[in-house]
DNA sequence: AACCAATTATTGGTCAACCAATTTTTGGCT
DNA sequence: AGCCAAAAATTGGTTGACCAATAATTGGTT
């Protein structure tokens, strides 16, 4: 069985969604079909894995998905219950959340933008000075590598998620953390900054910095949109190609 | 048993943190002491669950949980890597995961009311034909509760969400996503949607809407400002309390 | 010693079984 | 019938066992 095998062998039928996903896409059709109505409670993890033909940990896989997003609630030795919110609603959430994926770096790079001004700008007027020392430290870390001509991808991201911390908003902070790896990777992959951006940043950061600790905090937006402005614009480029008048 | 329970009967051993969060603390440790350095493989999940005395499961959903942050990267056939940041940046990650927490209603709303600011910008920059017409679609839900007198919280979301998605940007869309449900638990427990503020948010949309179909960015934002400010102040408040010079 | 095929061990992926707590049903009593 | 305690069934929580695919080892051959 060696000869008459072809170039397809290597071919294997990549499922695209795990199983966690397709059980969601089944329980949306519940919803969708009126078999599930708000409020109302999920049959068992035992039934659902039966008539789903997987096994449990998936269906409890599934479950716990959703409950992060809000749209279930499982309660012990009672069962799993839809949020009482709209079918309306419910439904166009469950959508968005199957098609929930990081792989667009252009929508990242861009929300991540957004997301730092207003950090930036919050910082400014709410930092204490254990923020002000904390970010003081992630800028020396930064600038000893820079000095030492060394890549410092990774000591750019921590100094932007103290500042980050400095906010006292626990959710900007969680989401600057959820893009912060993927920040990192599209960094690497794309090797946006180049020799001479990284060594502006070291004033930029500076800039930033000085702005949060006078509590400019107009001054401080503007700074992180400087420093920020550069790796925006090169993805832009990119995410302005399937963007305008998209009709989907 | 009855005359000599007391009041604490109902007192249960509440455990804090859920087995895979205390998985994760375990995990950071390892970083952090230095036997688990960046891109090293994970000792097996068999392994790991007998050395933390739990079952798989936990061990399993700790690291889907860290994989969602990016932080570690789990092939099958071969095991689980840590993701190749430095070890400063992953244990301050680490750190950060493990309190993440939804519940701080104040962090929530200003969150959403700065995403929504951008998002509101973005949408009247980008908007197509169809994203106009799902738009209206909500409004018009929308009023048609209110002229109903009933209460219309999730039609408002679901305005929000329609203009989300005509930013054309995945990761601001799903950031509005997951906050979403929050945001709606919490007009409902605090009532902050008195019936006025509801019947001026009819105007409120359509001057977001009249905005984003001319295409004026700076107009949508500022309506969007307008629509959110209420509620963002009213929330601001109770989070001014602990936020101005805390030392932590 | 060097190489290679067959065997064994290990991996994450998947599923079924057990547990304690709760709910429901049952069956006898008033 | 109505009530209440005991038993059975059902729940999510938790654990261990099995699977196919891969990696490591072995042992014989050159």
């Amino acid at each position: 069985m060696d000869t008459v095998t072809g170039i397809f062998d290597n071919i294997k039928a990549i499922q695209i969604d795990n199983p966690a996903d397709k059980i969601i896409a089944q329980l949306k059709q519940l919803v969708t079909s009126g078999q599930l109505k708000p409020g109302d409670r999920l049959p068992s993890e035992r039934v659902l894995s039966e008539r789903f033909g997987v096994g449990r940990s998936y269906v409890r896989e599934a479950i716990m998905k959703l409950e992060f997003y809000g749209l279930l609630k499982t309660s012990p030795q009672s069962g799993t219950y839809v949020a009482g919110y709209g079918i309306k609603i419910l439904d166009s959430m469950i959508s968005d959340i199957i098609k929930i994926n990081k792989n667009d770096f252009g929508a990242l790079i861009e929300a991540r933008y957004y997301m730092e001004l207003n950090s930036a700008k919050l910082a400014a007027e709410r930092r204490s000075e254990t923020d002000i020392r904390e970010i003081k430290s992630a800028i020396n870390d930064y600038n000893e590598k820079i000095d030492k001509d060394l890549e410092a991808v990774e000591e750019d991201m921590l100094f932007h998620i103290k500042v980050a911390k400095a906010t006292k908003n626990s959710a900007i902070e969680s989401m600057i953390l959820i893009l912060a790896p993927d920040i990192i990777r599209y960094k690497i992959e794309t090797d946006v900054c180049k020799r001479d951006l990284e060594k502006m940043a070291v004033q930029q950061h500076q800039d930033i910095l000085d702005a949060i600790i006078a509590r400019d905090a107009k001054g401080a937006q503007k700074a992180m949109a400087t420093h920020l402005a550069k790796i925006l614009d090169a993805s832009t480029k990119h995410f302005l190609n399937n963007t305008d008048e998209l009709e989907y």
